[in-house]
DNA sequence: ATTTAACCGAGACGGTACGTCCCGTCTTTAC
DNA sequence: GTAAAGACGGGACGTACCGTCTCGGTTAAAT
């Protein structure tokens, strides 16, 4: 038996219209733009209304990492292949800005409230989780496994997010083709 | 002959106070906490006179920079020496913090305000210097040179800056054998 | 069908706390003390909420002569008795203050703001009309009744204003004598 | 015997130029402009000398008052036309602004300094000074004076001060005409 | 059809920080 | 000793958000 009376939760528009210029913000303006002030301006919903329903910031960032779309694992058998296609897979999310923003984003806001630190921490974990789940799939064991993702990720992160330029993925696939060999060799 | 009057410029005392205030603040604060404003409540320095000599964020950004003090280089004839023995400065300057507190800062900065980038990525560029250094004094050519330095700095300033976690020295110093041995073979 | 939302303007609390102090003020510190500042510190009602409903000096010169309370008209039959009536009323308010002071602050107000030239003017006018109002009754003519009500009221107002003194009832009683005497004469 | 070095005070040149500027401002701008800060913008002489010689506004204004012209007195034998010439002579200052704009300027400096109330008062003693005398010296007595000055000037300074019009200078003919009459009978 | 609980918009309100402007005092330098 | 240039502390200004709240009107389920 339930109560009576409207059912809780921000109607769907609400969410869908709040939430899509809130990544939008997000990735044009930085963190600091994510504010129920400028949210209110660009989309018309009233401030109390986003108050209600994301009172934190950090609401506002878990939404939306909830709602960035995490492709299916795609695995065939081949180590090498499968490297590859994951290194092709994070390049381009980095080059569409999407992931790159967002993690420039998150250390910012992490940088401002460190109780989003795990937010950040997360996100990068779950950028890493294919490579470890590849190499672990082909029974790399777990130190060399970090070595290996820590050497092909490390750099794409590191060409996004600080030195803003195109990642370097033809490095990136070199970097593969060493790992697997040495790991060959093992 | 010069003109009359005060010679322009912060006081002496106006400038350690308070720069040093701001490198205090950055680091155990964070980029957001570097406002004229807490720096007037910190150093007594009054808020007139902070806006009066460093207008913009920017401004305490470069004069942290040009006060952040760069080792020098130290260099034997051993290219392996000399590469194990950056890595262990890198490590130790990202531990004690300095370093990535200012990148995280920096990140942060350049994400409420896109002028700074350049600070940003004059920053990295110095932490990379001494790799590329010594790399190209063992005669290293250039593209093998930016792979040998991403592969190797990188998943440091990663560790440090995106998954708050000790910087994993050891795993720096196999990669730096591993380069050195790949480059001899070349 | 109106708006939803809360209704506009100010609560009522705030706009008596807040009009009621600032006549306050300006009675007992002149113009100069009419301040969102010194208001706030006064009132207890914040800056902000100041600033929000009265956003501009001029805002609260209008508020305050909106609220200033002009005793109703009094009229019997007799031009000499309403006349003297008058005069008894217009020293009576130089006397206690409000009238003098508001004089004051609408001058100082006029000489850092002259858009609010036109509320000194009024104001003036206002104070003049019951003496015009009479002596029109009284069927005296335009061009005479100007001299006439200068006449009576100038010095009164030249006594409050610019020079610090009692108002002198008794030459403005007989300044009306000799003025109905030669109205009467024509 | 005089004390050796530079004689003390302000350079002819600086107290000319400040003092000008300082008039012009008072005129065109009002009593707030009058501050060491825009005199040091409008005349290029620095603010500390400004400092050093009118410490207060109230030196200011003394000085403005000492250098402003007062015509000397004229007098003939006869009343009337004596005191027509003064009426005209004090319209033409009120028209011509430096008498009107300092009576303005010195109200709303009382009005933020109490302390500078006498100078207000003095300033307008001296206008008043001139029918006083002419009174005087043809043998009216104090109270009878003081009512007749007052009804000559009071009109022509609520025109000018209070009412922003053209003074109604032939009304003030025709109330000398009724003064020297109302005497004579005496 | 009525409840009834929730949504949503508009805005008041206290509060904090911002960046600017000016003040008055002072210190340093040149003449 | 005058003058210029400018540092410095201090205070008010007007603005912009923030987060909380209080009003009104609307909507959608459960009775």
């Amino acid at each position: 038996m339930t109560r009576p009376g409207r059912p809780a939760g921000p109607t769907d528009d609400t969410t869908t219209v709040v939430l899509t210029a809130a990544l939008e913000l997000l990735l044009t303006e930085g963190a600091v733009a994510l504010t129920p002030q400028r949210l209110h301006a660009v989309t018309g919903v009233s401030r109390s209304t986003v108050y209600r329903h994301w009172p934190t910031p950090r609401d506002f960032l878990e939404a939306l990492i909830a709602v960035a779309p995490l492709p299916p694992r795609t695995s065939s058998g081949d180590l090498a292949r499968d490297l590859h296609t994951e290194v092709d897979l994070l390049c381009n999310r980095l080059r569409d800005k999407p992931v790159g923003g967002f993690l420039q984003a998150l250390v910012a806001a992490a940088s401002a409230d460190p109780s989003t630190a795990d937010l950040r921490r997360r996100y990068v974990g779950d950028l890493l989780a294919p490579f470890h789940d590849t190499l672990r799939t082909a029974g790399v064991k777990a130190s060399a496994r970090e070595d290996a993702v820590a050497a092909i990720v490390s750099p794409l992160l590191v060409d996004a997010l600080l030195l803003d330029r195109p990642t370097a993925r033809a490095r990136a696939h070199r970097t593969v083709d060493e790992t697997v060999a040495r790991v060959v060799r093992a």
